[in-house]
RNA sequence: GGCCCUAUCGUCUAGUGGUUAGGACACAAGGUUUUCAUCCUUGAAGCCGGAGUUCGAUUCUCCGUAGGGUCACCA
């Protein structure tokens, strides 16, 4: 907690992303969490590009993750657009800085350059395997290593090869033997430095206080950790998280099987705060039954003592039932916006159709869905076409129950007509009530039914009232008309 | 395979040395309702196994088992 050089009490994470493609669910859980520690001790977030692996670059990556995580409001205080005092967020451009610490060892006996061929290498492997003992490039430790020129890979002389034992905010105590501890790579030979070295250095710099990230990683720790050493830099506190797995938890979620671009959630029409919220939600909870949480509850609720050590799954159907929860808490003007976005084209050519009716259908038709992908499958199924054209139908739809001719539901259309002239139609409620009382009296099956049937077209659709509100009143009248003009005689 | 991590309903999880093991999603039934959806009520569903410690373990310890991770000039 106490390893900013300029600041100690000030809390500062990072979110480190590599520019090799899009962030899934897991990466950005990662990030989220780093987010909210800092945000919650009005602590330093930043977001650091560590982009050494040239070769695995992907053009356009760096552009997209930012728009992920600014879609999601995880925004970073510090980045590649905004380095602050840091002189840059992008590893790329930071390598004079791993050059001087790359010395520094090199000077204190610590790092040396490696002056095997990578078939030499490949054949210590290949004898490891066959004795069936671990590989270690330390039992090969050349005697005598040729000055590092830059051109061959600098290793880490590990000095003290013994049992780490580190603490974890979330596991506790944990460690691993000597044999875990090895003398890596530090600089490429591409010049490049690696994960295991910059990332140590970047973190140090940024003074970065709680280093954030999945339990992948631990099996690295002891690695890590002698890094620090030879550094003679002080551990951060170190926070592993349980991995996101994958629906059929056979195993960690990953963008090779199936983990999907979080971009692609916003154009499915998941919001964003349902997003993190879900998300928040996998791998933490508050200790309380509150499920729904706003980013700002989320800031104030979020501690790292709560954060899970078991893998959880992610689970779509809990994503789903979130998002309609926050849908929920929208305002009827933003979710107006949110069913426009969605609606097709094909319904939004339809005769009647009106922002006036699209406003009054909202509200019903929310209750329907749960994200905007089912408006979209809704609506070109035709379950709003109600709203906005006059429908046709089967005539023998309108009989209810007992009904055996269309004669008996003619009359019960005529005087419900009759009733709806003289209706208020200010509300759905209003309406409902001035044909409440006939209903009662013929049986409101045998009213509501053919009433609902002639003004949808459908067997299933929204109560009568509603629809006859949306539509109007010179609209309703007309499609009870069409009803028995089209029974005859 | 070596090393490491993990283990409460199907899923996300709360929780405790003595609890009717709590909530949520999903599921089922019932209710409301002209239909569908919403909504309400109820239900079914869990402490991985075996030892040990203890008057008593789901909880603590050990050993299994299962699952996951990791063993790169990737991060």
């Amino acid at each position: 907690m106490d390893l900013n050089p300029t600041n100690p009490t000030k809390v500062v994470t990072r979110f480190a992303p590599s520019p090799t493609g899009f962030l899934h669910v897991g990466s950005i859980r990662t990030a989220l969490y780093a987010y909210l520690w800092a945000k919650k001790h009005n602590g330093t977030f930043i977001l650091r590009i560590e982009d050494t692996d040239k070769s695995r670059e992907v053009p356009g990556s760096l552009e997209h993750l930012q728009e992920s995580l600014r879609w999601l409001n995880i925004n970073w205080d510090y980045g590649p657009d905004n380095p602050g005092t840091y002189g840059s967020c992008i590893q790329s451009e930071r390598l004079a800085i791993y050059k001087k610490y790359a010395e520094g060892l090199i000077n204190k006996g610590l790092a040396y350059a490696d002056p095997y061929t990578e078939d030499e290498l490949d054949s210590f492997r290949e004898r490891a395997k066959i004795e069936k003992r671990p590989f270690l490039y330390r039992d090969h430790r050349p005697e005598n290593p040729p000055a590092w020129d830059g051109t061959k890979p600098l290793r880490l002389k590990v000095k003290d090869v013994k049992r780490y034992t580190w603490n974890d905010a979330v596991r506790g105590e944990l460690s691993a033997g000597e044999e875990m501890l090895d003398d890596l790579i530090l600089i490429k030979s591409d010049g490049y430095p690696t994960y295991n070295f910059a990332h140590i250095i970047d973190d140090y710099e940024m003074g970065v206080t709680h280093v954030m990230r999945a339990d992948e990683f631990i099996s690295s720790q002891p690695k890590f950790l002698s890094i620090y050493d030879a550094l003679g830099f002080t551990y951060p506190v170190f926070v592993t998280l349980p991995p996101i797995m994958r629906e059929d938890r056979t195993k960690k979620l990953g963008k090779r099987d199936g983990a999907k671009d979080i971009l692609d959630y916003r154009a499915d029409g998941y919001l964003p705060e349902a997003m993190v919220n879900f998300l928040a939600l996998i791998g933490w909870n508050p200790g309380t039954d509150q499920e729904i949480f706003s980013e700002a509850e989320l800031i104030v609720a979020f501690d790292i003592t709560k954060i899970q050590r078991a893998g959880a799954a992610f689970n779509k159907e809990k994503l789903l039932w979130m998002n309609k929860q926050h849908l929920l808490r929208k305002t009827p003007e933003q979710l107006v916006e949110y069913v426009t976005k969605a609606l097709p084209d094909s319904t939004k050519k339809l005769p009647q159709y009106s922002i006036e009716r699209l406003k009054k259908l909202v509200p019903n038709l929310i209750e329907r869905i749960q994200v905007a992908t089912d408006v979209k499958t809704a609506s070109e199924a035709g379950e709003y076409d109600f709203a906005f054209t006059t429908p046709e139908y089967e005539i023998n739809l309108l009989l209810w129950k007992n009904d055996t001719s269309l004669m008996q539901v003619k009359p019960r259309l005529e005087k419900a007509k009759e009733l709806l002239a003289n209706a208020d139609f200010t509300s759905a409620e209003t309406i409902k009530v001035s044909l409440w009382d006939y209903a009662e009296q013929v049986g409101k099956g045998e009213i509501f039914w053919p009433l609902r049937v002639c003004l949808s077209g459908k067997k299933q659709s929204p109560d009568p009232f509603t629809i006859a509100w949306i539509i109007g009143q010179v609209e309703t009248i007309k499609r009870i008309k069409n009803a028995y003009d089209k029974i005859g005689e």
